[in-house]
DNA sequence: CTGAAAGCGCTTACAG
DNA sequence: CTGAAAGCGCTTACAG
């Protein structure tokens, strides 16, 4: 780990001139000559800049956190993914923090900026905290970027279109022939949810359609919850010929439960989830699912995230393109008129 | 941001004691009173201690990184989890490196190093790399722990106990009944998939069974590649009553490509693989897996490397414990004598 | 029991 | 065109 100084011995010139010229440090006029022999001598010497000097230098670490509340969910790792990958195209590098112990220790974020860890954090919030909680995550004075959550004022927020998902789910629903259609939401709390709905439920009045309030469940984006969902929805009277479920987690439990309940997907019932992911197209039947566009979302917040941390612009994003995307798969379609459930009314 | 200077000042000390007293330092002598008086003031002035110039001063920054062919395998993601969480409790943050830019441009990981952004790093490498291609990857000196997956000399490497996970796999066949089994295997260089297929073999052996070579595949662990191996599999002849699969994601694709063949699971075929992943619930029929210990090995991981790091020990690791772990699902049934397949022979 | 001083490896006014 | 010097915020011998 050859340091400055040793590069400048070698070249025989100032340690001031080899951080210059190393840096394209603009009007350094030095020689063509000059700057050949720094070149040559930090080549040799396999010269790279400490970080940790630059970094105290500076006051700028380059290095960006990522909060997600848990690695288990796909869509929290497509959107690190993304993250990643950008913040990489930007020159910036990603450390990982859970969220774990960010909720239990309201300190945690703050303390990464504090301590100069990090230049700023990107961070997805767990669906049902308050916005007072999401304010003392951050603490107010880190720059931070809050994805697809809502968020405290001073921090930035990168938001999905998720009406526009919501609209695509009922337009291919309704397209199929579906007119009487449910919608299995995220918990009562959660925006992203609401914003689905909303966006879902004006689609089918736009169609000439509607949805009744006995029609939606609001049980969260969990498997578990996808799954009492289906409890709440089939519950009294005539079942529903197709569940929009807000989020593709719950749309496994969806599958599953229907499935030990005897009602045939896509026969019976067909079901359509928001958010794709890779397991989406192994269960049987494979998922028809509503692509949204995760990878931009990422990109960004990180855009977003450098606003803030190089300039304190706070900005608040919709990403809207790509448009959400339809996977047509097999558990949708048209709607049967002698399937089981609906045969004996 | 208080600095050390700052919480001197209120305190009254000079610098140096409150280093000392903050860090705990040994033989530090101090008042109880002047103790509490540096507490004090640096809990009134929220001092934190600038991470890059302790960094600088102390050549080490508590961080790992954590190096990964893609985000996409479930697996990777586990191992990921595990070393975070681990690293966590050991006080290190994790830098997350996505290995797209490591491969093509090896001096990457050495970089991490060199320029003192990391203390070391913990490499999934990808399965195909030759062992050269390891070794030019961490370019010698770098404090590197690889896990699950061949390895150069210098550095640590922590394994999973793979002939235990086939030998499972070979032993709840057999027990189910099955004489007639196939394995599909990762690629023919392979390390992990080798062990798998040896650990699988000689069960069956030991059981009074036997492996011949033409039930056995090498296409490789991803999906497409358990596809492939289906066609290998039933390329001529009676068909094998269960393939055992050498890793969950190409199991997916054998599912899918049994079932596009109209190949029933379990009816027709049995089949079981290696690892457990979030999908394998949510798959029709739900897969048989075999559960590896993925928390175990990147909580080992993360001691291999602090134990290189510190005290500069390469150790080899097989994890063994807790041993692999049988989730019996849906697609595993003993063998049907009357399977269409082998009913018209 | 406590402090002054050097130094980790950079960057950047300032001076020439 | 180039260099000497200060300083980023710590830690740690060294001295008393």
């Amino acid at each position: 780990m050859a340091t400055l100084r040793e590069v400048a011995a070698l070249a025989g010139v100032s340690t001031s001139m080899v951080s210059r010229v190393l840096n394209d440090a603009p009007d350094t006029r030095a020689t063509d000559e000059t700057r050949q022999r720094i070149r040559d001598a930090a080549v040799q010497l396999g010269y790279r800049a400490n970080f940790a000097a630059r970094a105290l230098k500076n006051s700028r670490t380059h290095v960006i956190g990522v909060v997600l509340p848990d690695l288990a969910n796909p869509i929290y790792i497509d959107l690190l993914d993304a993250v990643e990958e950008e913040a990489a195209r930007q020159g910036y590098l990603t450390l990982l923090a859970r969220a774990e112990g960010l909720l239990t220790n309201p300190d945690a974020i703050p303390r990464l900026v504090h301590e100069g860890r990090v230049d700023g954090v990107i961070v997805q919030a767990s669906d049902g905290l308050s916005p007072d909680a999401l304010t003392s995550l951050t603490g107010g004075s880190t720059p931070a970027v809050f994805v697809n959550s809502s968020h405290p004022r001073e921090s930035g927020s990168v938001l999905l279109d998720d009406a526009a998902g919501g609209r695509v789910a009922a337009e291919h629903l309704w397209g199929l022939g579906h007119r009487d259609i449910a919608f299995a939401g995220g918990l009562p709390g959660s925006e992203n949810s609401a914003r689905r709905l909303e966006g879902f439920s004006a689609a089918l009045q736009g169609l000439g359609g509607s949805l009744p309030e006995h029609r939606i469940s609001r049980r969260g984006f969990a498997v578990e919850q996808g799954a009492a969902a289906v409890a709440d929805l089939l519950a009294a009277g005539i079942p529903p010929t197709a569940i929009a479920v807000a989020n593709v987690n719950a749309a496994f439990g969806v599958l599953t439960e229907l499935r030990s309940r005897g009602v045939a997907v896509p026969d019976d019932m067909s079901v359509i989830a928001i958010h794709e992911a890779p397991g989406a197209q192994h269960t049987w039947p494979p998922l028809t699912t509503i692509e949204m566009p995760l990878g931009a979302l990422g990109a960004a917040a990180v855009t977003a995230l450098r606003g803030l941390i190089e300039a304190g612009t706070v900005s608040d994003t919709v990403v809207s393109s790509p448009a959400p995307r339809l996977h047509e798969r097999e558990s949708t379609r048209p709607p049967n008129p002698h399937a089981p459930a609906r045969a004996n009314v």
